[in-house]
DNA sequence: TTTTATGCATAATTTTCTTATGTATACAAA
DNA sequence: TTTGTATACATAAGAAAATTATGCATAAAA
């Protein structure tokens, strides 16, 4: 198994948790910034990144911003309101995936 | 997004868990205990289980016993050396990415 | 001038799961 | 008594979510 294969499934709710805290970001900005948080363990591809920003584009999620920096087009995302609310819930149910885990991996032994 | 997506990746680990800290257990039961420590939250379901299972033991991860329990029969999973090795490994990522997902989904708020 | 980094995008494929279906036993409820 | 629920396995078809590969383009470094 790949190790980065835990990661599958949650590349939504890390998306929607950076746009929470920074506000405006990039596709290739958020690739950075995770790499950087997670020491490299996480890579996102582009292949999972941009149709995934597409797709929550599509849904209202996100809204975007096209600009230039110098001659090199960025493309900013940032959370609707509806994006919001759905970061919200998301991160809700992050938490309880968590403490699921946590349970999981960490058994509190029985006492008896 | 369906809830129960975040786990996706994560079920070769947790079973691997569950014998680790059961030493012997059969497919139904592992689906049960699941449900259980989670509070419903996770349902194996039998399409993702079984086959999984059943390449574990192709790969010489887990090791089988069939025993009939009245008139019905119990498929018992044991963790080999080699999977006791490897489930050691897949503890390890998974510290890893809990503690990666911690950082996402908790910054740490940088202290100026 | 060739590699690496930045920055977007999409198609083909693979991995991993859900849903649906099938077989069979046991027990409780209607 | 037959209908639903629980136990217990298994597999096939399809969907979801990623990886890998490819493409375009600019910029800087080796």
């Amino acid at each position: 198994m790949k190790k980065s294969s835990l990661y599958k499934g949650c590349l939504e709710p890390i998306l929607l948790r950076l746009l929470k805290d920074n506000g405006r970001m990039y596709g290739y900005q958020m690739t950075q910034m995770v790499k950087e948080i997670t020491k490299g363990e996480l890579n996102i591809t582009e292949g999972a990144l941009y149709p995934l920003l597409h797709k929550l584009e599509e849904q209202g999620v996100v809204e975007t911003e096209t600009e230039m920096n110098g001659n090199r087009m960025r493309k900013y995302y940032s959370l609707t309101k509806a994006g919001k609310k759905q970061t919200a819930l998301a991160m809700d149910e992050m938490k309880a995936f968590m403490q699921s885990l946590e349970f999981i991996v960490n058994p509190k032994p029985v006492v008896g």
